[in-house]
DNA sequence: AATCATGGTGGAATCGTTTCCATGAGTGGT
DNA sequence: ACCACTCATGGAAACGATTCCACCATGATT
């Protein structure tokens, strides 16, 4: 079973073995200046004994915890896994830990989080924020080092984000000039970004802009699939659905499916975030590619290095054309 | 921007409030016995001021971190993510912090790691482990109270893995069932025990046993890929094949329909790890399921609980049938 | 030769908490 | 009336690092 589990060794031993005072010891350690020889006694010593210094210890003193947080709505989706890779690869370069929580989307969760967060005295955190921008405040006051991943809810918080509009103007361009005119998007619930983004498309392209073209649902699996099936269910003139993200892409797939809607033939589908998955589906989908891992790059580094910080960064969307796409036939018949 | 970022309460400063000595606000807000009134006055001043104890002067004290770490070879992978979140899931609920690393299935960076660790004074950890188990050796000794998940390099600690025996058996069998009598194995790096379990499988159902009928590929999606490709081009003789986990598995339907390789009809295929896209695959793939949540939650639950520990869990695996797998037909032609 | 500047060095304070121990008050038994 | 015992309480010591500051030796300057 576990060993006699020895005591970690602490500054003060190695200051006895080295035959110097803990405080030379912190210093060279550190950096700072020295003469060569203690330089070397120390070096020797700290390595023969295998010292580690503890981050309590110094952090402690510091009066600031090393490490950032991460907060998102769902590790398991593929955007936030992929987002989450990139802070922890930019994290991993600055040699800082990074501890992570998931809050389902919920405000209640993120916000007991937050204050788990400032317990441990972190004081940088990297957040895919779930509510809106008010419940920040409190963190805000704590001191707390934030910047905003994926969404922007407060314009005094500095955010890296998707180009939404970009992303969605994209979209519905090319569903257009395939001779859509009935577009619906399937959103969750916050991406007000994207939706306000895909009203104004739609009016700029002089197609009918309707309020209930845009169905709403929650992040849940369930929700979503309630949502694209009813989308497909009741709107029976609509011929192409943009999918707000990838668990509503793959909602809408499994939705049509069980609906005997087709794909392409009866209704295009473009889903916002190209996954693996994407070009293995049947038929391979059409998505808007967000490069979620940079996302959590950008943010990382924004939120570790200290210089200045813009107040917000916007990455480029990419539109990668598969087999969900096709040209507006009749409309379906109603059901 | 950030507010002034007002300095952090103390303890101090709730016990001066509360007109009572330090100590006793400790014992209070821990629970320890106290005078209903003063416990009264405590609870007051607490919360008047909004104290938060700081986890950083409380774990120097202790000697022990509260929290977790959680070393996985690859966050983006939807096994590891699932099984993240399980024990996201269970560290929420005993109020613990996790910190997360990415090994890349890299032994080296894992050492890395969990020097970093312990460097925080981290004394549990749920590892995925990426090496073979000597390099645990000094981990071990430091004091760290280590549960190995998905993988089971020591028997000297406790480990909470998939039924990997059974699994394999089960597909296996499930191939030979439909005629199927040259069946591969496409295994990652490491998969040991389930390479073992196929030969053992395929013996005991009095398939040939051939040793290079598993194939091995490191955990990139590229070395997958490469791997999955040179399997079915220069096997024309197989006619299943099982796939070692999910990133095996879409190298294998990738490489069938670049080198148009119809599945099922040219090959069967059977992947490790149900994952949302398997069923909107073209085929749906058939495939063994494991409890990725369950092996995170479990092993989360193994190292939070305090008591005794069983030596090793073991999961059981399920086959889900969808349609990737058809009756054997002619061996197809050699390309 | 006396003084000043310089630079290496170590003792001690500090960070915020828990916990040991001593103290004092109150109670019940003899 | 005294002792023994319990119980609440607060002062002070730890935990392991950083860093201020005083100290000393050496070399340079007047």
């Amino acid at each position: 079973m576990s060993g006699p589990a020895q005591r970690r060794i602490t500054i003060k031993e190695v200051a006895e073995a080295a035959g110097v005072g803990v405080a030379t010891v912190s210093r060279v350690l550190s950096g700072g200046s020295a003469s060569p020889e203690t330089r070397e006694k120390v070096f020797a010593a700290a390595a023969r004994l295998d010292y580690r210094p503890s981050a309590l210890g110094r952090n402690l003193r510091r009066q600031r915890t090393g490490g950032v947080g991460l907060l998102v709505p769902d590790i398991t989706d593929s955007f936030y896994a992929r987002l989450a890779d990139g802070v922890l690869s930019c994290a991993r370069s600055y040699g800082e830990p990074v501890t992570i929580g998931v809050t389902g989307d919920d405000p209640e969760r993120e916000a007991e989080l937050i204050g788990a967060l400032i317990e441990q005295s972190m004081d940088r955190l990297i957040a895919v924020p779930s509510g809106d921008g008010d419940m920040w405040a409190p963190a805000l006051r704590a001191g707390l080092n934030v910047v905003f991943a994926d969404r922007r809810v407060r314009t005094d918080v500095p955010s890296v984000v998707p180009d939404d509009r970009a992303g969605v103007l994209t979209a519905v361009e090319y569903l257009a000039g395939l001779g859509h005119r009935r577009i619906a998007f399937l959103a969750r619930h916050g991406q007000s970004q994207r939706v306000t983004a895909f009203l104004s498309a739609a009016a700029s392209l002089g197609l009918p802009v309707d309020r209930d073209m845009v169905v709403h649902a929650r992040a849940s699996r369930d929700s979503a699939y309630a949502a694209a099936a009813g989308l497909l269910q009741h709107h029976s003139d609509v011929t192409a659905v943009l999918a707000g993200g990838n668990v509503l892409g793959e909602a809408a797939v499994l939705a049509a499916r069980e609906l005997d809607v087709r794909i392409p033939r009866d209704v295009s589908l473009i889903m916002f975030d190209d996954v693996p998955w994407a070009e293995l589906c049947s038929p391979p989908l059409t998505v808007i590619a967000q490069p979620a891992q940079d996302i959590g790059y950008r943010a990382a580094e924004l939120v570790l290095r200290q210089g200045r910080r813009p107040p917000a960064v916007t990455l480029p969307t990419r539109l990668v054309v598969r087999a969900s796409c096709g040209p507006r036939v009749a409309p379906r018949r109603s059901s």
